[in-house]
Order: structure tokens, then C-alpha cells, then sequence
RNA sequence: GCGCGCGUAGCUCAGAUGGCUAGAGCGUCUGCUUGACUCGCAGAAGGUCACAGGUUCAAGUCCUGUCGCGCGCACCA
């Protein structure tokens, strides 16, 4: 054995220091060109696009998740011999953006300054934050090619935009139309359907008179005008009317005899006829509502559901979708008035509530009919889902309005297959055909629902930050002509009064292109675009699986003819450690950067990839952190033994002597094995839990104690510097610093992922026995509380497996505290020895007996071999287990009695 | 209302295709301070696998139902 005497180089420190390695080791592998991905290699490609996070946002533990998670695969990736392109960028995020650097300028809202200073201010402040978002990217050890990093909104993106914007124009896919939209009173702008966010409430149900109708509805203050009183045709009502005489009211017979809220109308009312709703239709009638008299008429359309209030109800076309789909179909023009503007305020239509907030009238106006008598009663257990905006935290309100809109249903001919189809079938196609994958799979159930649930996407925003829609307005002779893409048509015509449309586009236009507008596209010879397209993983949050995924996917197909990637790999919510959803306000959050330098890097990744799955929350405390820190740190410790053993001048070979050699090279060539299969299935948990458990179960707690007794400092140092490979993708930081102090110059993530074959099962088979010997006797001693100091006597009976144990004498005796072993014939029991049976091995302890407790241990023992025995004897006798199970589940069942038999039979 | 998922040790979770004594991390208890590591070492305790039926030689695992929890979609009469 040869002693480490010399003095090595440099120290390693009693525990690691991530605080002085990681940025340094970060800015050299910028520094050593590496992370840049070669579109000329020969190398199979694996490419994944960094989702952009907004440029003015800072890393949360979403980010931290999602770029643990893809570091790993890249690494991987690159270790066994792909081409990886990671590609960063930052999006410009229209509205968060628009409502950040509003706040950041003290703006009541953006009016106050020009569009072109409101702009410039936007990009300042974006440029500022920047490098913020990007630096905290780098703390989290991404390998990302920073040479290609990207911005949703800077000219090649734009340019992309513009072109996608043309395309889907010329083929008819773009329009825009007078439709129903949620506004946002707040932000000043529409909002696309999936942008809404809805809070449940508790409001008063308004039951009001109208005519000799009862109609119900929340919305008290839009009921000001001319409208129709729906009624089902084929709906039954009832005519009431009060013992006196003097009234008639008209509901349906559901709320009449099923509904307990109209009960206390039986005291002063009785039913005088039933009718159909089919009956009711044409009546007219003049009626009093709280702003002043106003006509109705009845209209019979299937849309009612006789079990919802009264059966009946009046439209408000340009408030409400049903009404607006309701009066479109019923084709009443005349309905589409507005009584709410687009700041949220009544209008002129509303009387006595004109100037009010909607929610101010909707109080006023039911106080007033109240007062007018027309208030039936009021529901105050009424629930139901609002939506608001999720930026301004306003409400939103459906309102009709001229908006561009991606039609996702209208028929066009694709130009890949020249056949005719939709966007919605192309999104559907991807999933339902194999082309794109998702992870994990019951998400694909999800993307069905509301893909065939989708409407047409609105576009346009009423904002100013963000991609100024590509139309332009110019006259020529008078006559009005628009172009599309670019004004240069208009140019060329010599068009005056030429003015760009005054929107902007949704935020999540551009970035349905962010798999291809990142490689050169629309330039469909670009390089990047040929050899790293398509993607091969989208990697995000579920969360936004449809904002921006499905719209990738939609756009992709469409643009390029191929679905932008062949994976989608959805990370769940990180939660705290009780699963609870962090909040600000619950102060149970966790800030990745604080705990990136409370813990480390290589911590953080470790537990927010470890213990999780695919779609499922992320829990995280900080004791689990503290956990893989503590990993990290026995990483470490193993470096410093594998350092003081063989130092930088010990050449790593892998030649293994010892049976402690040849078993830790059969684990560690199955592990590595197992772990690459993980990770090419995008099992990260379970490859980063294989890893955990082989370094620190097996190679410290057998293989580095085993070379305290016979070293063999080269293939030591050669298993461990196959660790650290294996170790690398998951926890790049510690792995490359210790490649560095073992090993040198190169980087650790240009080697070659370990793809070892070597088994020996005889080897591990004889190694089991080793540490079985070892344990059964560290449990006696545990129970006999034998002092850890005292070395004992061991006698094993002569056997088939002598001279393995005989080799691994030295072993034995340090690991189990014995001082000296002998093997003999056969063994005699005598006072002060413990007999044991292990695989048919008997083995003699000679100890200081503490009589009770041996005989204590020896019932438990007994007690347990018989309860195996009875299980196992009930079996067989059983004749279907006989008969039906497989024979070698028979025979090993038969072998297991024999054995605990045997065993038992020892212990009398 | 429609759909998805979950309910396994004190806590957070693993447990393809049914088949050894149901596992891990943290926590708890006992002991140790051994020349990589107290961010450590050795050992232990702790589970009627939500409940009720069913299929099977065999169910945590498959089927049906019940209860509880989480989530998505739809939803302003």
C-alpha cells in the first residue's frame, strides 16, 4: 500500500465551497468557446429553445426549474456525442411590460407622453433589465450558446413576425372584424380568451319584473334598453296571479314547483293557466325599467334552459357573448347599443346611472328598482366566476369591437401537402397523429379539450409595446387602399396620408414563432434553420401549454411545414414543501437566487429534479435543498479521499485487482447504464436518485472504505473520474471542479458519457455476502451495545465461499470491528458466542453477552422466521399457487422455506 | 356541468407489464467522534397502502362504487 506522503499541490478545503467555484467556473466554459453549437458538424443535432423569459422579469423558481431541467438534457446530450444548440433569449412580454415601465415612469396611464418617448422609455428600461435576467440565468450553470441569444422583439424577430403576419393574410387566415372581445377596463385593451383570469364571487341574483316576466340576472345596470324577452318554445310556464287580482307575472313552471327561492310567491299568488313559451311569442308590451320606459317583445329561441331562473331573460347584445352569438343568429340588428363604454362607465343609455363604474350602477340601479317596484327579490347565495385582467387586475368586460383575428377554422390550402385544411386541424394533427409527444402523457387529454374548444385568436392589442401590426393605410385618388407586410406597395403607388395600423400584436404572435424566428427563418436556407430544426424538446411550465405551446405548434406546421418540435416536456408548479403554492403574502417563498448562494447551485438543481415528475408540483423547502447540499458535500469529501490517495501525478487506469474493484465496476457499469436509459427518456428523478444512491451507498460506504484497507489508487481514480461524468449533467459545478483538481486541462463536458460493460455477477454476488456478514454483525453489536472500540472474535465454519472471505479478511475486520477471524471445521457453541446463518454460511461472534438481550434478539429472530414459514407453507399448500404460478416463482418458494427453516432450526 | 390527477411511514413522495419481509429523503430514537466528510458514521422504531365490494392461486398495483383533496375546461339569463 502505498502512502500519500508527498505533499500534494494544493489542499482541498474540509468541505466545498460553491461561493468561490461557481461563477468562476461558469465564465470559463464562456470563455472556452465551447457552448457555441457548430452548424457545419457531422453530429447528430439536439436542439432545445430556452423559453424567454420576460426581459424585465427576474429568475423565479419556475425559471430555475425549467433550466435545471433542460441544462441536464443538453449536458447529457452533448456527453454522448450530439450537437447541442441550447438557445437563449428574453421576451418583451407587450402588456406585463407596457404596465411595468408605466409604473417605473409614474404614469397614470400611458396618454401622458407620446408613443414615440413611451417606446423609447420601454426600451431603456428593457435594455437595463437585461443583463439582470441573463445573469441570473448564468448562476443556475446553463450551457446555453449565448452567441444566438435571441429577443422576441428585435429585427430578426420582428422581420419574422412580419413576414408570418403576411402569409397568414395572403391565405386568408387574418381578418379583421367587428366581434365580441373581453376588454380589459384596465389595461386599455382586449385580451385574448386564455388571458383571463376568473375569481370566484358571491353576488346578489337580481329576480326583476319585466312586463308580466320575471327575468333574472346579476347584471342589474344592463337592463336599460328596447329588448326581446327570450322564452324556450317548447318550455312550460305558469300565469300567476295575485289572490286580489290586480297582478300577473310569468315564470316557468320548473322555478314555480321545483325552485324554493319563488315559494314565498305561493302565499299571494295562484297559477291560473300554463302555457308554452311558443304561446307567449309576439306579445309587445311598453315597460318600466330603472332608466325610464322602454319596448320588449317575445321571442321563442332554444337557448333557454328552462331550469335556470325564470325561463326567461332579455339580451344585452354587446355585453355578453351568449347574447351577442343570440342576436347575431336572431339577426337583430338593432340590439347591438352600447351601455358600457371602454373605460368601464355607463353611457348616456343608462339614465339616472350615467358616468357610474358598471358596479356603482349595477347598486344604484337595483336601489331604483326597488323603489319603482320592480324588484321581485334578491338572491344572495348566488355564486359564480368573474373574469378579470390579470395585469391590471381590472375587471373585463365583453365588448364589441373592431379586432384582427386569426381565423383557426377557416379552410385554406397548405402549401407542404397542397391539400386543403385549418389551423385547428394542423394543431390537432400534431398530437393526435404521433408528431409531437407530450409529457407526461395524460396532457395530451388536456390540449384536446381546448383545441376543440378553440375560437379564433384575436391579435391585436390596444397597447403600445409590442409588434406594431403590419398594415398600412394610405389614399390614392381618394380611395382608401391598405398593404400588408411592409409599406412599400403603398410607396410605389405614391399613396398619401400612408399611417400603420394604431395596434400592437398579442405577445404570444412572436412568440409562436420562437422555434424557427431564432434559426433564420423566413430565410428557409439558413444554416441554423437546416441543421437544428426541428427542435427536438420543448421544455416549460404546464401552465402555458396553451398561450404558447399549441401556438407553436400551430404556427410551426403552418410556416415551415414541419412541427417545431418532437417532444414537449411539461414541468409542474414549484410549491413549497407542504405542496402549498407560494405566495407573497403567505411569505412561504423561496427565492432561487438566495438559495443558489445560501446552497449552491448544483443543491438547488439536485432537488428541484429529484422527487419530481413530469406535470406533477414541485415541492421545495429548504431541507430538502439542504439535503443535496449535504450530497454535493459528500461528493466532495470522496474528491478529497480520491485526491489524498492519488493525486494529480497518479495516472487513472481501469484495470480493476480487488474484489472491492471488480464489484464497484459491475455497479457502477449497471448504474451508468440505467441512468443514460433514464435520461433518454426524460426520467430525470429517477436517473438523478440512481446516482445519489450508488455514490453515496455503495461507492463511499463500501468501495472508499474498502480502499482504506487495500488501495488501489489508479482505478480508484479512474471509477471516480467516471463519477464525475456521470455525475456532470445534474450537477455541473461541483463535478467540473473536481474534475479539475483530479484530472485538468480539458472540460469535464467534453468527455464521453460512461457507457462501461462490465459485469461480474459472481463478483457482486460475493461482495452481497461480504456486506450482509458485515451488517448482521453491526446489528448485533448495535443490540448487544457493544462499544464501537472493542474488537471481537469471529469463527466461520468452512465453506464453499472460504477463500473469498479469506480474501476479504482485511475488509471484514474494519468494517465489522473484529480483530481476528479464524475458520474452522466446525463450530462449537459455547457461553458468550451469538451463532449466525447467513446463505448457509454459519458464523461463530464471541462476545461479551448481555444474556437478556441475546435472548430477546433470538425470540424477535424466531418469532419472524416463523411467521415467514407460515406464510410460506399456506402458500404451497394452496394447490391454485401450485398450478398457476409460474414455476419459478414455485421453486423459489420452496427454496425460501427450506431456508428459513434451516435458519430456525439453527437458532434452537 | 364535463374532463384529468391524487389519497402509501410524523412530513414530502417512489412504487411499468399483479408475484420476495411495501421503499427513499427529511424528521424521531440509540450509540459513535474511525486517519474524505458532524453538510459525518453505525443501528433502530414507525405503514389495517382512504373506505367498501369484485376479478385472481396471488391486489398498493386491475375493475366498480363511496368519501376526501388538487387541477383543467365550460360558465356573467
Amino acid at each position: 500500500m502505498r502512502k500519500t506522503s508527498r505533499v500534494q499541490v494544493r489542499k482541498m478545503e474540509k468541505n466545498y465551497d460553491h461561493q468561490s467555484t461557481e461563477d468562476q467556473l461558469y465564465q470559463s466554459w464562456e470563455q472556452s468557446g465551447a457552448m457555441y453549437a457548430d452548424r457545419n458538424s457531422d453530429k447528430k443535432p439536439f436542439t432545445i429553445m430556452l423559453p424567454p423569459p420576460n426581459v424585465t422579469g427576474h429568475l423565479h423558481l419556475g425559471h430555475a426549474a425549467m433550466l435545471a431541467i433542460e441544462d441536464i438534457l443538453i449536458r447529457f446530450k452533448k456527453m454522448t456525442g450530439h450537437e447541442v444548440l441550447w438557445l437563449p433569449g428574453t421576451d418583451h412580454a407587450a402588456i406585463a411590460t407596457e404596465n411595468v415601465v408605466i409604473k417605473h415612469l409614474g404614469l397614470k396611464n400611458r396618454n401622458e407622453v407620446s408613443r414615440e418617448e413611451f417606446l423609447t422609455e420601454c426600451r431603456k428600461f428593457a435594455a437595463e433589465k437585461h443583463d439582470r435576467i441573463v445573469g441570473q440565468m448564468k448562476k443556475m450553470g446553463a450551457w446555453l450558446d449565448w452567441s444566438r441569444e435571441a429577443y422576441t422583439f428585435d429585427d430578426a424577430r420582428s422581420h419574422a413576425v412580419n413576414t408570418m403576419f403576411r402569409k397568414l393574410y395572403d391565405d386568408g387566415l387574418i381578418a379583421k372584424g367587428h366581434r365580441m372581445i373581453n376588454w380589459s377596463t384596465g389595461a386599455q385593451s382586449v385580451l385574448a380568451d386564455d388571458e383571463l383570469e376568473w375569481e370566484d364571487l358571491k353576488e346578489p341574483f337580481y329576480y326583476l319584473k319585466c312586463g308580466r316576466f320575471i327575468i333574472g340576472t346579476v347584471r342589474s345596470e344592463t337592463k336599460c334598453s328596447d329588448s326581446p324577452v327570450i322564452v324556450n318554445p317548447h318550455g312550460k310556464y305558469v300565469k300567476i296571479r295575485t289572490k286580489a287580482g290586480n297582478e300577473e307575472l310569468i315564470l316557468s313552471q320548473y322555478a314555480w314547483e321545483e325552485n324554493p327561492l319563488f315559494a314565498f310567491l305561493k302565499q299571494d299568488y295562484d297559477v291560473v293557466e300554463t302555457v308554452t313559451g311558443h304561446d307567449l311569442v309576439g306579445e309587445t308590451f311598453e315597460y318600466e325599467t330603472y332608466a325610464g320606459k322602454r319596448k320588449f317583445w317575445v321571442v321563442a329561441d332554444n337557448v333557454i334552459d328552462m331550469e335556470k331562473g325564470t325561463g326567461a331573460m332579455t339580451v344585452s347584445a354587446s355585453h355578453s357573448e351568449d347574447d351577442y352569438e343570440l342576436a347575431t343568429r336572431l339577426n337583430l340588428q338593432e340590439l347591438f347599443v352600447q351601455k358600457i363604454d371602454f373605460h368601464g362607465r355607463m353611457t348616456e343609455l343608462a339614465g339616472p346611472c350615467e358616468g357610474m363604474t358598471v358596479e356603482e350602477a349595477r347598486k344604484e340601479s337595483a336601489k331604483i328598482m326597488k323603489e319603482k317596484g320592480l324588484l321581485v327579490m334578491i338572491d344572495k347565495n348566488y355564486q359564480h366566476r368573474v373574469p378579470f385582467c390579470y395585469r391590471s387586475n381590472s375587471v373585463v368586460e365583453p365588448m364589441v369591437s373592431s379586432q384582427w383575428f386569426i381565423s383557426v377554422e377557416k379552410e385554406f390550402t397548405d402549401q407542404w401537402t397542397s391539400k386543403k385544411t385549418t389551423l385547428k386541424k394542423l394543431m390537432q394533427e400534431a398530437v393526435r397523429d404521433g408528431h409531437v409527444k407530450i409529457i407526461p402523457k395524460r396532457f395530451e387529454k388536456t390540449y384536446f379539450q381546448w383545441i376543440d374548444n378553440l375560437r379564433d385568436w384575436c391579435i391585436s392589442r390596444q397597447i403600445w409595446w409590442g409588434h406594431r401590426i403590419p398594415v398600412w393605410y394610405g389614399e390614392v385618388r381618394g380611395e382608401e387602399i391598405v398593404a400588408v407586410g411592409s409599406d412599400e406597395e403603398l410607396k410605389k403607388k405614391n399613396a398619401s396620408n400612408i399611417r400603420q395600423d394604431e395596434d400592437t400584436l398579442d405577445t404570444w404572435f412572436s412568440s409562436a414563432l420562437w422555434p424557427f424566428s431564432t434559426l433564420g427563418w423566413p430565410d428557409e436556407f439558413s444554416p441554423d434553420l437546416q441543421k437544428f430544426y426541428p427542435n427536438d424538446v420543448l421544455e416549460t411550465g404546464w401552465d402555458i401549454i396553451f398561450f404558447w405551446v399549441a401556438r407553436m405548434i400551430m404556427f410551426g406546421r403552418y410556416a415551415t411545414g414541419k412541427y417545431p418540435f418532437h417532444h414537449v416536456y411539461l414541468h409542474g408548479m414549484v410549491t413549497d414543501a407542504k405542496g402549498k403554492k407560494m405566495s407573497k403574502s403567505k411569505g412561504n417563498g423561496i427565492d432561487p437566487l438566495d438559495v443558489i448562494s445560501e446552497y449552491g447551485a448544483d443543491a438547488v438543481r439536485l432537488s428541484l429534479v429529484i422527487g419530481t415528475s413530469p406535470g406533477n408540483p414541485i415541492p421545495l423547502g429548504k431541507d430538502k435543498i439542504s439535503g443535496y447540499r449535504n450530497f454535493v458535500n459528500k461528493l466532495w469529501n470522496a474528491g478529497r479521499f480520491v485526491q489524498m490517495q492519488a493525486g494529480k501525478d497518479v495516472k487513472a487506469s481501469d484495470t480493476p485487482q480487488s474484489i472491492a474493484d471488480k464489484w464497484i465496476l459491475s455497479r457502477f457499469s449497471n448504474v451508468a447504464q440505467e441512468v443514460k436509459k433514464h435520461l433518454e427518456k426524460y426520467e430525470i428523478s429517477s436517473a438523478g436518485d440512481k446516482i445519489y444512491h450508488f455514490i453515496w451507498d455503495e461507492f463511499c460506504d463500501w468501495y472508499i472504505e474498502a480502499s482504506k484497507v487495500d488501495s488501489n489508487p489508479s482505478f480508484l481514480k479512474y471509477i471516480f473520474q467516471e463519477i464525475l461524468k456521470l455525475t456532470h449533467p445534474l450537477c455541473p459545478f461541483i463535478s467540473e471542479k473536481l474534475w479539475g483538481e483530479l484530472a485538468g486541462e480539458e472540460l469535464l463536458i467534453g468527455q464521453t458519457f460512461p457507457s462501461i460493460d462490465f459485469r461480474d455477477a459472481q463478483v457482486v454476488e460475493n461482495f452481497r455476502l461480504i456486506q450482509t456478514i458485515v451488517t448482521d454483525i453491526r446489528k448485533i453489536r448495535s443490540d448487544q451495545k457493544i462499544n464501537p472500540k472493542e474488537k471481537l472474535l469471529l469463527n466461520i465454519q468452512k465453506n464453499k465461499k472460504s477463500d473469498v472471505l479469506q480474501e476479504a479478511l482485511p475488509l471484514l475486520k474494519l468494517l465489522a470491528g473484529l480483530n481476528e477471524i479464524q475458520f474452522l471445521e466446525t463450530l462449537h457453541s459455547e457461553k458468550n458466542t451469538v451463532k449466525l446463518l447467513i446463505e448457509g454460511i454459519s458464523l461463530l461472534l464471541k462476545i461479551p453477552v448481555d444474556e437478556e438481550a441475546e435472548i430477546q434478539r433470538q425470540t424477535k429472530e424466531k418469532q419472524l422466521l416463523q411467521n415467514t414459514i407460515k406464510s410460506l407453507e399456506s402458500r404451497l399448500n394452496n394447490k391454485g399457487y401450485l398450478e398457476k404460478a409460474p414455476q419459478h416463482l414455485v421453486e423459489q418458494t420452496q427454496k425460501e422455506l427450506e431456508e428459513a427453516k434451516k435458519k430456525l432450526l439453527s437458532l434452537q
